[in-house]
DNA sequence: TGGGTTCATTTGGGCGTCAATGGATTCAGT
DNA sequence: ACTGAATCCATTGACGCCCAAATGAACCCA
C-alpha cells in the first residue's frame, strides 16, 4: 500500500538525465519501466507504472468505439505517452516532447499524487502548488469549519 | 483509545533530528512511521500515523475524480506531504519543505490535537496560541447564552 | 518527608550504507 | 567510422542505525 508522496527536485545533468527520485523507484517496485503521459490540464507530465496504461486502457475500453470520445482518449494515452527506461543507476532521459510540453530544461521537480507521480518544470510547478493551497484554503472555507485538513474529519 | 494530547517543545540537534515525544509515539502505537502534511490554513504541519492518509483518502474517494476539489485535495494529501522515518531512539529530520513552511530551525513544538498532532516553530506557536484562547473564550461566552458548559461547544 | 536510587527518555556522536551525481567506456545503428 | 545511447565506475554526501553519556522523573525506603 506505498504511494509517491512528498515533492523534490533533481537536476539534470549534460546528457540530459536525471535520477528518478529513491522512493519513487520503490513504489514502481523494481520496474525499470516508467510509463508517462503528457498531462491534458497542464505543463507536466504523469508518470507510473505499467499499470497505469492498463488502467487508461480499462477506461477506454468502456467507451464506443466509434465515438469521438474514444478516439479522443485512444490518442491521448498512446500517443501522447512514452515508456521510459529507467536505467541501472535509477536515471532516465526526457524525450523533446515531454521537455517542450512541460518547459523542462535543467531541473526537474518530481511531485507525488498517489499512483501515479508528476513532471513540473520548478518554476511552473511553484506557481501550481500556490494556487493549489489557495483552492484548498478555499475549498475549506466553503466546506466549513468541519472541512479543515486533517481535523476535518472531526467525527472523530 | 489513546489521544494526543498537550504540548511541548524539543530542540533540533546539528544533524536536523528531533525528538517525537515519548507520550505521541506510544499514540503511534510502535509504527516506526509518521505521516505529515503541511497545514492550508497556517505555518504548521499535521502528523500522525498511516492511518491518517487512509482517512484522508477516503474522503478524497467520496469526490468526483474529474472535480477541482479532487485535484486539489489530492494535491495537498499526496504533493504535500511527506512519511518520515522514526529512528531507533525516537527522532525524525523535517525536510527542507517542512522546515520552510513552518519557519522551524532549532526548535520544534509539538501540539496534540486529538487523532493528530502538530508541529510549530514555538514563536509562531505562541502567537496562535494566544489568538486561539481569545478566540475561545468568545466562543464560549457565545455559546454561554444558549447553553453548555464545557461540553456545550460539542455540536456544529 | 527527605534522600538516595532506578528507570526511561532525551541528546550527542561515530560509522556504515545507499542514493545522487559526474564522467568514462562500450555498444548499436546508420 | 561516427553519433547517440545504454552501461559501468568512482566520488561525494546524506541518511539510517547503533551505542553511550546526560538529563529528569518516578519510586522506595529510612
Amino acid at each position: 500500500m506505498s504511494r509517491f508522496l512528498a515533492n523534490t527536485q533533481n537536476p539534470v545533468d549534460k546528457k540530459g538525465r536525471v535520477s528518478v527520485p529513491a522512493a519513487f523507484r520503490t513504489v514502481l517496485g523494481g520496474q525499470n519501466e516508467l510509463y508517462t503521459m503528457l498531462s491534458i490540464s497542464g505543463p507536466t507530465v504523469e508518470a507510473g507504472g505499467p499499470q497505469l496504461i492498463q488502467a487508461a486502457e480499462a477506461r477506454l475500453g468502456q467507451m464506443d468505439p466509434f465515438s469521438e470520445e474514444y478516439e479522443v482518449w485512444s490518442y491521448y494515452i498512446h500517443g501522447d505517452s512514452n515508456m521510459l527506461k529507467i536505467d541501472g543507476d535509477g536515471r532516465i532521459t526526457l524525450g523533446e516532447e515531454i521537455r517542450e510540453h512541460t518547459g523542462i530544461d535543467d531541473k526537474v521537480a518530481f511531485v507525488g499524487r498517489g499512483h501515479f507521480f508528476q513532471m513540473w518544470e520548478p518554476g511552473k510547478f511553484k506557481i501550481y502548488q500556490k494556487e493549489t493551497r489557495m483552492k484548498a484554503l478555499e475549498l475549506r472555507q466553503r466546506l466549513g469549519k468541519s472541512g479543515g485538513g486533517i481535523a476535518g474529519k472531526r467525527g472523530h
